[in-house]
DNA sequence: GTGGTCTAGACCACT
DNA sequence: GTGGTCTAGACCACA
């Protein structure tokens, strides 16, 4: 099982930092198909957040059909492959490499600087 | 003069993406020490955003010395050369970095697929 | 006998298709006045969901007089031919429609739509 | 502007008979891409609801792209014209034929019946 | 003023 | 026990 983990300082919303952690979880094959989650009450009282902030990243989760939940049962990684096509990830990464080279660029950082740096950066929570 | 643009989609706030445009002028030398900004007022009519927007964005730049107002006669990019030591610079680039993974992390994309695409985008507003 | 079958997807409980399933195979004659049930534990297992599921169903049957439980013999169809009297049949299916037409107008559909595909739809279960 | 109104006795959850009456809406064209939604407190007291019922209901459908937020400015109909296409609006329609039409068999209607009674419904809150 | 997030606590539906 | 909905009230960020 996988460990939450939420960052009180960096202004993430709590409901997101899940979110995020849960798709790492299933982007990196740690959780697959079909694989329960902790269940709502579980995770909040583990995070010491309100049920309800769990419950919202769950929904949000459910609505983009990452998960699905069950009354009464749990709720699960889902099974319907999100078929993640591959133009729309690769949608995705522009998206995200473009905004960062907004940020970076507004600090005057060039793309060279910004590679070596991610060259040497090993991502820790 | 630095043509100003909002985008309106991204959900980066409009002071912050104003901020982000004077401090990307100032790094690439299209504005030096000494120039003057547009009023707060005809800046906020151009963006078509509220005074207080714009007002915001000067506001935060000064308290980073970044710019001087100088009562009743305008706002100037700052003359003392904003001495960025290295290390700071460093520190900053470094988060924009950690961030930038966290979030590709999440979808599941590897360090040298960002670097590639970094390598082939074009920073485009 | 009957083949049970329970969609986990639609998000209609558990219970509620069992109900329906039943009521189906009374409506179309597949099962007659008299008939044996599968037991609760039977079904329960076959389904694969807690045996309260499949309780909670036939309880609910015989509420309606549709099922008669027979202590330590079994539920059977019920022998009362459930006379259901023209007047509340007229007033199930206009509800029922009404609720169709409520869901299908919020997308936009209209009625000839509608009707159109139910024409060309095979009920499948 | 478009009346929203609340059916307390349907045991359909408030926010999801906000997000149909929205839905609906925009499907017949009452509201177009860039307008203005009420704000959340506005409709929470015209409902006489809570206002995280409201923002819920937003929420979603600001998700789902339907809808797009600016903080500090108000919530707007999506300007992204969500492209159905054609193929994802019969699939929708299939959807929901498919569960009327199994609904309705439970109880042993039979198709002609079903689209009689349409024929002659109107639609009404 | 706007929307966004969160808590605490309640009650309901389903398994 | 599970998830789902809702209220009341609080505080924050943005325009």
């Amino acid at each position: 099982m996988i460990e939450f983990r939420l960052d009180h300082r960096s202004g993430v919303p709590y409901y997101r930092q899940i979110i995020d952690q849960i798709r790492h979880g299933i982007a990196t094959g740690e959780w697959k198909p079909g694989d329960q989650l902790p269940t709502v009450r579980a995770l909040a009282v583990q995070l010491k957040v309100n049920l309800n902030t769990v419950s919202k990243a769950y929904k949000e989760l459910e609505i983009q059909k990452v998960l699905e939940a069950q009354q009464g049962t749990g709720t699960f990684i889902g099974t319907i492959k999100v078929e993640i096509d591959e133009k729309e990830r690769k949608n995705k990464l522009q998206a995200i490499c473009k905004d960062f080279l907004n940020v970076a660029d507004s600090y005057g950082f060039k793309v060279e600087e910004m590679i070596d740096e991610l060259s040497n950066t090993k991502h820790t929570e």
